[in-house]
DNA sequence: CGCCAGGCCGTGT
DNA sequence: ACACGGCATGGC
């Protein structure tokens, strides 16, 4: 899948951002939201000069709400912002290197106790924020998974659905040994995601997608289920 | 106008 | 352990 949807979409070079904070920054407002709106967002942030762990410090909680309106729950992604950053001060010295340091276990569990991050918030922090080599799954991943009957049906969804996928995601590149996993990841995510914009609603038909030739495999009557 | 977006959380079974 | 609704706003 990787390999097809590269030579169709090319590299995407993710996670588009200026620097580690902008990720995430962006991992969170992206949030069941068009990365279209987190733009605008971003922009309102760097154009007040909140853009930065000090600038997200010093901002007032009203404030960040404003400016972060475009990208939707502003109410708790503002925040959850903020507890981010009292987070990176209090245990990691205020600085993103400090946290990208420490064992990626323990991080991770740090960051699923804070409000508003979720597993994959998480693991996108910790990949394309902090260099792990971590995959990351979502809604589109798990789609296609259960399209090409990669897992079953009872496996796909809630929390232990995530890990599946991100276990499935990791075996799948493990025979990769040439290639760099985390770029690898990092890449997948994007392109599973770019697949999503192009095809997010005609999946279930696929004409023009990338995969069909996967996808005319399926049982006779094809997906049933909403994408 | 109605649907949905690169989820997460609290509540109810 | 899941299913379900709420969270807010803007694009299409």
């Amino acid at each position: 899948m990787h390999d097809v949807l590269l030579r169709t979409y090319g590299p995407q070079h993710w996670w588009p951002a200026q620097s580690a904070f902008e990720v995430v920054v962006g991992a969170y407002l992206t949030q069941n939201t068009s990365w279209k709106a987190v733009e605008r967002s971003l922009d309102n942030l760097r154009a007040s000069g909140v853009l930065s762990i000090e600038g997200v410090r010093v901002t007032s909680i009203e404030q960040l709400r404003k400016l972060i309106r475009p990208s939707g729950f502003h109410t708790r992604k503002a925040s959850a912002l903020k507890a981010f950053v009292e987070l990176l001060d209090r245990d990691y010295s205020g600085s993103l290197d400090v946290m990208a340091s420490v064992p990626i276990e323990t991080v991770r569990g740090y960051l699923l106790q804070l409000p508003g991050v979720g597993p994959e918030t998480a693991d996108a922090i910790l990949l394309y924020a902090l260099g792990h080599s971590v995959p990351v799954a979502d809604q589109y991943l798990s789609r296609l998974a259960e399209r090409h009957h990669l897992i079953e049906l009872p496996l796909a969804r809630g929390r232990r659905g995530y890990h599946t996928l991100a276990l499935l995601t990791q075996e799948a590149f493990s025979g990769d040994v040439d290639r760099d996993r985390q770029y690898l990841y990092g890449e997948f995510h994007a392109l599973t995601v770019e697949l999503g914009k192009a095809h997010c609603r005609k999946i279930a038909q696929c004409k023009g997608c990338p995969l069909e030739p996967d996808l005319a495999n399926l049982p006779k009557g094809g997906p049933s289920h909403k994408t």
